[in-house]
DNA sequence: CTTTGTGCAAACGATTTGCAGGATG
DNA sequence: CATCCTGCAAATCGTTTGCACAAAG
């Protein structure tokens, strides 16, 4: 959150990434919203004023930002995949109604045990999909 | 588990579903396994010896079968629809290696609390996924 | 006999790829 | 200045659609 120009710069770069207009702007943009955008609404965005990337680059940056870990995919809907920035780990809530999706705080549910788990998986990151009705849709 | 040819029959009437030889192939074949295939896997496996079914009625079984609640969509990894007809609730291990999907048992973990969720959000159901790597992977 | 499903092939939408020119470190 | 990125257009992949024929209830 409120990362400086700077600091997304510096960021970039600290993971081994060369930084470019493009690159820079799809992570900027993609930090600044919460609403898990698709590669093509983020497209739609970014050159809304003028062309600032083309969708060759859009998914190559999302890629390079994903192996970089600065991206996560979101997976909710079949052939719907969404990119989110803010990766310290949170849920998603999805209304079956209207399709939105809400972030749930990380610390709401008490952590999982994964003591009973079967002796062989390692597990090392989780995360919970909840579906149901939002206010909008049920009033 | 355990479905007889008369019980899936009657299970796909009851749902008020026509009973095809395609639909019935469809639902039996996914019945049998536990490795969530895609629908192109299914295809494969239903083709295996004699055509029995199109790529078309494949996704039209499985849309049909999904809006009578016998069916459910399992997503794991970006662009890839797996599906599943152990529609009992359970979670997901994916192995970060291989691929590899695992069913969690659905009460290995307490029930979440959903108490302390935003007013005005109605959950009706929920899932985890778990990353990590499998036993294969990690010796 | 009416309604719904099937199979084919064409259409589609999202993502990937090859390649020539351009920008980054 | 060597390496890596960008943009374009063509290619690819999974899924959907239109339509004529066949099968289910």
């Amino acid at each position: 959150m409120h990362q400086q120009t700077s600091d997304i710069t510096q960021l970039l770069k600290s993971k081994g990434l060369r930084v470019t207009p493009q690159r820079f702007a799809v992570f900027a943009s993609l930090l600044k919203r919460t609403d898990h955008p698709t590669a093509d609404q983020l497209l739609q965005d970014l050159n809304q004023d003028f062309p600032v990337s083309s969708q060759a680059t859009i998914y190559s940056s999302l890629q390079a930002l994903q192996a970089a870990g600065l991206v996560r995919e979101v997976l909710l809907e079949a052939g719907i995949t969404r990119y989110d920035a803010h990766v310290e780990e949170h849920h998603h809530f999805r209304c079956r109604s209207c399709g939105a999706i809400e972030d749930i705080p990380w610390n709401l549910f008490s952590p999982l045990d994964f003591q009973q788990l079967r002796p062989g998986l390692q597990p090392d990151g989780y995360e919970v999909t909840i579906h149901g009705v939002c206010d909008r849709c049920s009033s």
